[in-house]
DNA sequence: GTTGGAATGAGTAGTACTACTCAATTTGGG
DNA sequence: CCCAAATTGAGTAGTACTACTCATTCCAAC
């Protein structure tokens, strides 16, 4: 099917993984396959390489995958980047494709599913894990509910970010106001902007959406 | 080196990583694997097949892997169980021995300890991840208090172990009290007696335990 | 059949965060 | 240079949780 072989980078932390992934795919396509373990590493095989296609965790040590694609987006690299990732968290699937993701694929995904995305990304085309469509479609909040709250979260401003990876640490008002050297009170009126901006309201909200979305910030 | 053929069962929700196990463990080892996608079918075959060893994640759908240790423990079942898992918190670990377990591998693990794991645990030893034995040394916490903090989780009663799974979900103390129909004042007052327990003090830190720990309770 | 742990509930005081409004200063881009 | 946005700070009121103390009921084990 596929006259030439196609160059793959696969960036996962986990190295029995990586095994999997490497295994699966040669078992069933040619494929000249790089790895990396960290997010430093898959960026510079990238820039330095430029493989057809990179199969990329969101959570490493390093940059994450989501950092990767915004700095690799509108860069002129002709990768085409998959992320693979256990999170199913639909903001992280909404912000991938606003930086130029062309697949995401759950982990739980079957093996077949992964050797088909490789293949329509390699081509041109898109994929998406069917599990996360039907969440996307089924969950309460829809669809353009959550493009305009990944819109939201990019409008934040560098303090306002900055005070949400804070509050992922647990960290709290009276700590962060230290670590910035501000007052207490300058912090609340940030936290009262940004839940304004992402329309959360009551007890911790604000920090569970930190926690819950902290790769994000 | 060993003589007859290992029988083991690999039990993760995610197919590559299995396939990487399982193709990891194949290419040196003589083996009969078998495989589970979630926690309930990986107890059945445990129960049913009684496989030498069996490596489990701890988090999966269905039952933890926690969860089979405890129900396994004393069972007469002669299965070894070693658990491999991406979560670094050594509490884990220690509930994790304290139920039986005869292996601690992190899944941040090298190929070659995978191997080395079942061996050794197939011949009755056991096998901790060197990066996760680090981590116990060179933590604030040290190795006596992670064990007395397990003793204590181990103490909650059910009423509290009940309050802590609600925390985990960001439960607020009247959604809590609306739940269990009880005062919210009940709920505050064994909260603290949680608190007391772990040795808990100031703003968020028992929902911050709650969520970073769910799999204790 | 009493004793101790568990579960339930309350009083009171203090801290942390929310939810509004308002305002001064700084800073980057047209 | 000027304007809009960003950053900084405060007033006030209310809610959620912490940190103690104390009391009642229930149940299971000795």
């Amino acid at each position: 099917m596929t006259p030439d072989k196609i160059s793959l980078l696969i960036a996962d932390d986990h190295p029995l993984f990586r095994a999997g992934v490497k295994q699966t795919i040669e078992k069933l396509e040619p494929a000249e396959i790089y790895e990396a373990e960290d997010g430093d590493k898959a960026l510079q095989i990238i820039r330095e390489i430029e493989p057809d296609v990179a199969v990329i965790d969101l959570r490493m040590p390093g940059k994450t995958g989501l950092e990767i694609l915004s700095e690799l987006y509108n860069s002129g690299v002709t990768t085409k980047i998959i992320l693979l990732t256990m999170h199913k968290n639909v903001n992280y699937f909404y912000k991938a494709i606003s930086v130029g993701a062309k697949g995401y694929l759950l982990k739980e995904t079957a093996v077949h599913d992964l050797i088909e995305a490789v293949k329509i990304v390699y081509h041109g085309g898109t994929f998406i894990s069917s599990r996360l469509k039907a969440l996307i479609k089924s969950e309460k909040s829809d669809e353009v509910q959550n493009k305009l709250l990944i819109d939201s979260v990019n409008s934040l401003t560098s303090a306002e970010r900055q005070i949400m990876k804070l509050l992922s640490e647990w960290k709290t008002n009276c700590e962060i106001a230290d670590i910035l050297f501000n007052s207490t009170r300058t912090i609340e009126n940030h936290r009262a902007n940004i839940s304004d901006k992402l329309n959360l309201h009551g007890a911790h909200s604000l920090i569970q959406f930190a926690i819950e979305n902290r790769e994000l910030f």
